[in-house]
DNA sequence: CATGATATGTCCAGAAAAGGACATATTGTA
DNA sequence: TACAATATGTCCTTTTCTGGACATATCATG
């Protein structure tokens, strides 16, 4: 699946995830719209990485916070969810994380 | 000095390089062998962030611990340096790394 | 000869983060 | 009717990390 210079690769992704968790929420919201559990289930299969329910709920509400992430209520067969959708200031924020990154990887 | 969209940046570079500090290291050292002080230096004129020797050194022996680096001790004008030299194994972690940071901006 | 720069190292208290439990409610399935 | 999945939230203990101090030694400059 990956070269042989990529057996570190998932020591890092771990990390990566882990310690930068609010802006991979954002990177996933800016694709479309989400809820918290969808997030969860999506960052476990995207990044292999298992996310606590106890982080997330509480980064989204910072994020929201932050201005960065903007939620309403939505009842979807019964179940009451909400939804979150990124903000002007969201993106931007990723745009300054792509950016960094840019720099690390120079191209 | 940076456009509109990187109001954030030195967020991230703070938070990117605090919690990669030992990948920001081993970057470093990448390009030519140094030593601690000369890391410590290069950190904070390349990053504009503070580096505690005191964080430094414990994460510069543990590279070694890792095999990510080896040093030698140099004898220049009087001063008793450990110079670290990247290794293989090194430089397959920093591929590793890469290679994360290329799938997220995708490119 | 004192002060700042170079150079490397340890240690500890307080702050932050992680893991996991506690808590509740609905829906679908066996 | 019990169990798994969907859905969101809080709380507490343990672990990890951060900032800063303690410690030592050489060299250059005023």
């Amino acid at each position: 699946m990956f070269g042989l210079s990529e057996g570190y690769r998932e020591e890092i992704v771990g990390r990566v995830v882990r310690n930068l968790l609010d802006v991979q929420i954002l990177r996933l919201v800016e694709v479309e719209p989400l809820w918290g559990y969808r997030i969860k289930k999506q960052f476990e299969s995207d990044f292999n990485v298992k996310l606590r329910h106890g982080a997330l709920y509480p980064t989204l509400n910072v994020l929201e916070q932050r201005g960065f992430l903007l939620s309403r209520r939505q009842q979807k067969d019964g179940r009451a969810r909400k939804v979150y959708a990124i903000t002007t200031s969201g993106r931007e924020f990723l745009s300054s994380y792509y950016g960094v990154l840019r720099e690390q990887i120079r191209c």
